[in-house]
DNA sequence: GTTGTCACTTAGGAGGCGTCTT
DNA sequence: AAGACGCCTCCTAAGTGACAAC
């Protein structure tokens, strides 16, 4: 707390605030008060739920309104051409511009895309068009694909031109004040409209997703502030002040119902301390993750089945990194589960399984509909507890039946201030990303092995989340040219081998260089197939985003030299500079 | 407990864009 | 100059979890 105080009296420029005390804090802030440089990340918390003082932004970008066609694209419906209204004919584009993708050939889609254009139709539109397999959207369709390969075929001019529109767009909506800051806001244009696309089997692919206008926005801003101006002729649907959320702008989109908003980029203050102490939170859980572990081991045995339950769950999101499983409206959308959620037909219980004894097997869909596999050897008590949970059960029941993620969240709070189910995603990704780098980095290697280290490290994360991602459509190909240009290097090689052989003896340093650069080469493509090869179905971009500390990865470049560049991008380095500036080589997790 | 609302994080895919190759 | 390729940015859906009201 004192230390705290300290670098406020340091940065006299700022609006004074309480400060809430974060223990992690303190770790930080001590080296850089030795060089009397205040860092953003240093400055004022604010108690009581209060996030700014002063926010100041312009309002959010509309989507550009809808163009009608030319009146040579035409409709046809039933073989025969039809003018359409320009409300229909704006829904009929989404559809035509969707015609190539599958989604168009789902009965769902179909049917709730048809259902929903009718609603913009006219009573005339409406009694002739009764029948989507007779509508004929390939005219419609024909344009959209010859504008697309017009504005790709669009000269360097012209693109330049839509570029700098583009730059002052981003200058002029792109970022607000906050407090003393000029932050980067995230999403400031508003979704346009546009038929749903849910992931998966969702019950509402196809819906029209409405035009949002500025009658539905609701500004968040402070009362001293410039507020935003609505378009000429409109009205906000409200302004308001609240300074205990983040958001500056809000809406209700019209398929679930559920509120959309615009904040800021991850490089800003307000988001960058957050990630900060979701980090603290997961190293106050390392402290304290051995006794947890005793206790759920210890609950297996209770005589209640309410706390067996909630200590083989807890169990299967410690060990296998599960999402909690909140339950979802039936019918609402796709059907899909995390741990709490789990249904007896998601689990097969193996006594004996390739040598193992008490295998479980998962197979279920978890969030955006990604298939969860995985075969897992247990403790005989969990297995045994399993079998009882799912006694007496049809398959479509809960296995957990006396379990949801409020009991269990409220159980992991009694065991530690803080504590919630996804907390042990963080944990365990952050732990075995370190763990990983130090079992797999020898600093013997190069600088391309040792990233290939790093990334098999990062990999390892990626399979315990289950991040996974559909093979590149080019992946093949891509392999293929890589390994061509291994074998050119290697002939390459082979050659300088010979020519050093037969050069003469003055002439062999020159020539032992030579091979040992072509060999250097051939070694960091061998490294980068390697690489491309193991990662074909696995996504590394989102544990790094959101699962690994970043002053791990600080720490392992700053240890082994590696320029910080290599791992993060300049997105990255954005969002994690905090971390950047914080982390030492020693830094544990 | 149960339900609903709200705010915020986490997620994979599409497509743009810059760079390298031919 | 054109085309291929791979990385990055944008997009927005889909989760988590706090909290209030009943």
């Amino acid at each position: 707390m004192l230390m705290l105080w300290i670098t406020n009296v340091l940065v006299p420029a700022l609006c004074t605030a309480v400060l809430v005390a974060c223990v992690g804090m303190l770790v930080y802030i001590l080296p850089s008060l030795c060089f009397f440089i205040p860092f953003r990340w240093e400055e004022e918390r604010y108690t009581d739920g209060v996030k700014w003082k002063f926010l100041e932004h312009k309002g959010p970008v509309f989507a550009p309104p809808y163009e009608p066609l030319p009146s040579n694209v035409k409709f046809y419906y039933d073989g025969k051409h039809m003018k359409l209204s320009p409300g229909a004919e704006e829904v009929a584009t989404f559809f035509a511009k969707m015609l190539d993708h599958e989604y168009t050939t789902k009965d769902v889609f179909r049917k709730n895309f048809f259902k929903d254009w009718r609603k913009e139709m006219t009573s005339e539109e409406k009694s002739k068009l009764t029948d989507l397999n007779k509508c004929d959207f390939s005219e419609m369709s024909e344009y959209f694909k010859a504008q697309s390969e017009a504005r790709k075929a669009m000269t360097k001019e012209e693109k330049l031109k839509i570029k700098e529109e583009n730059e002052r767009l981003l200058q002029e909506y792109g970022f607000c004040i906050m407090d003393n800051h000029k932050e980067r806001i995230a999403n400031f244009r508003i979704e346009p409209p546009g038929l749903f696309r849910g992931r998966g089997d969702h019950p509402k692919m196809g819906m029209l997703k409405r035009r949002i206008r500025p009658e539905d926005i609701i500004i968040n801003c402070s009362k001293d502030s410039k507020y935003p101006k609505p378009p000429p002729g409109t009205k906000w649907k409200e302004v308001r002040h609240d300074n205990k959320v983040t958001w500056l702008v809000s809406w209700t989109e019209n398929i679930q119902g559920s509120i959309k908003y615009i904040m800021l980029n991850p490089s800003s203050r307000i988001k960058g301390e957050k990630d900060w102490q979701k980090y603290e939170m997961a190293r106050r859980l390392k402290k304290c993750v051995d006794r947890i572990r005793a206790q759920y081991r210890e609950d297996w045995k209770s005589k209640e089945m309410r706390i067996r339950q909630r200590a083989v769950a807890l169990y299967f999101i410690d060990k296998l990194a599960l999402r909690a499983g909140n339950e979802k409206e039936e019918g609402e959308t796709a059907d899909t589960v995390g741990c709490c959620s789990l249904r007896v037909e998601h689990l097969t219980l193996h006594q004996e399984m390739d040598g193992q004894e008490y295998v479980v097997e998962f197979d279920f869909l978890g969030k955006d509909s990604i298939r969860y596999y995985n075969k897992v050897p247990v403790e005989k008590r969990v297995f045994k507890n399993l079998q009882l949970f799912m006694e007496d059960k049809e398959p479509e029941d809960d296995l957990f039946d006396r379990l949801n993620t409020s009991i269990l969240n409220k159980h992991l709070q009694e065991l530690m201030d803080g504590l919630t189910a996804k907390v042990f995603r963080t944990y365990n990704a952050s732990i075995t990303l370190q763990q990983q780098l130090n079992e797999l980095t020898s600093s013997e290697d190069n600088v391309p092995a040792k990233i290939l280290s790093y990334n098999r490290a990062n990999r390892a994360v990626a399979i315990l989340c289950n991040h996974q991602r559909a093979p590149p459509k080019t992946f093949e190909k891509s392999m293929q040219n890589l390994q061509t240009k291994i074998d050119a290097k290697k002939e390459q090689l082979a050659d300088a081998k010979r020519e050093l052989k037969s050069a003469k003896a003055d002439a062999k340093v020159r020539r032992d260089e030579k091979s040992k650069k072509i060999e250097e080469q051939l070694m960091k493509l061998e490294v980068q197939a390697t690489d491309r090869e193991e990662n074909k179905q696995i996504a590394l971009g989102t544990s790094k985003l959101n699962y690994l500390d970043p002053r791990i990865s600080v720490a392992w470049c700053k240890k082994f030299g590696i320029p910080i560049e290599k791992i993060y991008n300049k997105t990255q380095r954005e969002k994690f500079a905090w971390a950047i500036d914080m982390a030492e080589k020693d830094y544990e997790f």
